[in-house]
DNA sequence: CATGAAATGATAGACGTCTATCATTTTTCG
DNA sequence: CGAAAAATGATAGACGTCTATCATTTCATG
């Protein structure tokens, strides 16, 4: 049993494949000009030693730079605030990896605009994009452009279409959905009730999916509580506010609201004004959602737990620039948050 | 201003301090033999410039390798088990980054088994140590001798004596007794029960928090719930499924249980046997627990999400080890599973 | 001022990979 | 067979840090 003291080099490579060093980088950075026979003997020298080349002094040599870009939804929406706060707390950490963020603002659910700028992107070649999907025929161009030229594209938060992307970072939305409506279903004990639902737009993915979740498990599981049909917020507080004001007026009944997208502020101020208790679900833990929590406002709050996915996407474009095989990850999982788990605040 | 292409190199802390690259060197790896106005003019330079050392070159260099030792009690419990499994799963990552990890076993909820192996970890020079606590005087002495000769000691799922460790990775325990003591009394809709608990033993901090929290918030906010005095199960199944089972036998007043720590298998085959249906809310995401959970002998499961309590302990020991600041980590909450949002089976 | 001690400077080599260049060998095929 | 094309080999230098050694300068002290 031979010592495993240290790991083989390209050089360690080369010898055992009986070619020169040259010959062994050519095949494993596929620089090509390599005649087969010499590549097979090559790749079984790096499977029979085990080699891994070695990043850190592959990125030393190289000087190598990470330019990462993230493609967010503009405007007032807090939940990416947020996000954007998250990549700010991360960036020394960031730069000691020599690596570089950059976060662009595109308009909310407008895919012509999101394929603009997804156009632009694609031209600055960066080393990966993380981008807020949108579901729409309007944005496949530019990402099969951006993975075209070799460009990792992750989508974040809400989901593009498979072929759009190498990976999708996010919960699952369907559950979310689920889990929504099972919370809804107890906290009626049995008794009839209407649910009011507040969504930011159909054609964001997330917001389609949690929807249908929460449809499915309250017909299956909770027959007694009504779904009214959906309100589109366009994740704008003021919007928010007063449609939902208006059902509220309009409609005694509304025992409930599940809010599953943005423009939670508005949501707040509408049921501060209606004073009699609706039970409420909201998403993402947010200083205003967190508030809401505290004043009995909402009742529940899904969290995405936003640092997960940040750091998650990071570490997936880094691996993929590094060429290097993916870390496994848990799946993220949306979490409960109740008056009695809040986090302490920072 | 200057263009920040790339970033200063400890020659260019040198240069700029007006000193040598030895001097510069003798200073930021605080070898000595510096006169102390050369020592600040070098860290002047260094704060001037924004260095920041390349780990990278350096662990090239050094051909740096690390070694981390992870304590765990040994038995069957099926938690620490997994923990294990978790460990084997990022094998392929750690030995890219050159780290080799070492799992000890010790008998649980003995002190002075656990001080003698951590005596014996301190002799073979680890670069780092990850322990489940516990509370005891026996263990100040070997953790002091691991932490005076510089070996980072981190509390894992238990925590320590804050002296005796640089950071306690795990969830607030005091929080996942509050949440059960919520769900549980929430589950009793206002109608009296008697609740059992459940634990391993008084000498695990964990165990001991999460009596404590949920004391508190049965007492304040569900006083018709009565608490019989716990069980000490030593995570064992066998003592588990007895002592349950008599006290089911006994008091068929007893409406719930919390099951703190192990012996779950145990627990199952005494409700399984018991008939009646009892709330039960237990610990830790497992095959077993999710089993219950999906027919319905548990109602909810308690999980500390096992594999970002590993990549935490794992990358602050790096960090400490790499002598670089810590990266942020957002606290640790527990996750409440129930059967509508189970993660998809790996 | 002389002497030994302490501090400082200078520098070479190693770590593993990448880039680049040029020389040499082998293959292809008209 | 001969010429062009393709493949291969050899090697030097760079990346930033660490280790080590030795020479030189500065300082404290009697």
């Amino acid at each position: 049993m031979a010592s495993q003291t240290k790991s083989p080099t390209l050089s360690d490579v080369a010898q055992r494949a009986g070619v020169s060093y040259a010959t062994a980088d050519r095949v494993v950075n596929a620089r090509g000009h390599v005649a087969e026979k010499s590549a097979r003997k090559v790749t079984a020298a790096v499977a029979e030693l085990g080699y891994v080349r070695n990043v850190a002094a592959a990125n030393l040599s190289q000087q190598r730079e990470y330019r990462f870009v993230f493609v967010f939804p503009d405007g007032a929406n807090a939940f990416f605030a947020r996000m954007r706060d998250i990549l700010a707390a991360r960036q020394p950490g960031l730069s000691r990896a020599r690596t570089r963020i950059e976060v662009a603002q595109v308009p909310a659910f407008e895919p012509e605009a999101l394929a603009a700028h997804l156009e632009r992107v694609a031209q600055s070649r960066p080393d990966g994009v993380a981008v807020v999907g949108i579901d729409s025929a309007a944005i496949a161009a530019p990402l099969a452009a951006l993975r075209g030229s070799g460009v990792p594209v992750v989508s974040l938060v809400s989901d593009l279409p498979e072929t759009g992307r190498n990976a999708y970072i996010g919960i699952d939305n369907l559950m979310a959905g689920r889990m929504a409506a099972r919370l809804l279903g107890l906290s009626h004990g049995g008794r009839a009730g209407k649910a009011l639902v507040v969504l930011g737009a159909l054609n964001a993915r997330d917001h389609r999916d949690r929807l249908a979740g929460f449809h499915a498990v309250l017909r299956r599981d909770f027959g007694a509580v009504a779904v009214l049909p959906e309100i589109e917020g366009r994740d704008r507080a003021e919007v928010v506010e007063a449609r939902v004001s208006e059902a509220l007026a309009r409609d005694p009944d509304i025992s409930a609201i599940y809010c599953i997208g943005g423009g939670r502020r508005g949501l707040r101020r509408a049921l501060e004004r209606h004073g009699r208790p609706v039970f409420c679900i909201v998403h993402d833990l947010l200083d205003h959602t967190r508030a809401g929590l505290e004043e009995g406002l909402f009742d529940v709050v899904l969290d995405q737990r936003p640092e997960e996915e940040i750091d998650a996407a990071l570490s997936l474009m880094r691996a993929l620039g590094d060429r290097v095989p993916l870390p496994p990850r848990a799946p993220l999982l949306p979490m409960i948050f109740l008056r009695d788990n809040l986090p302490p605040q920072p």
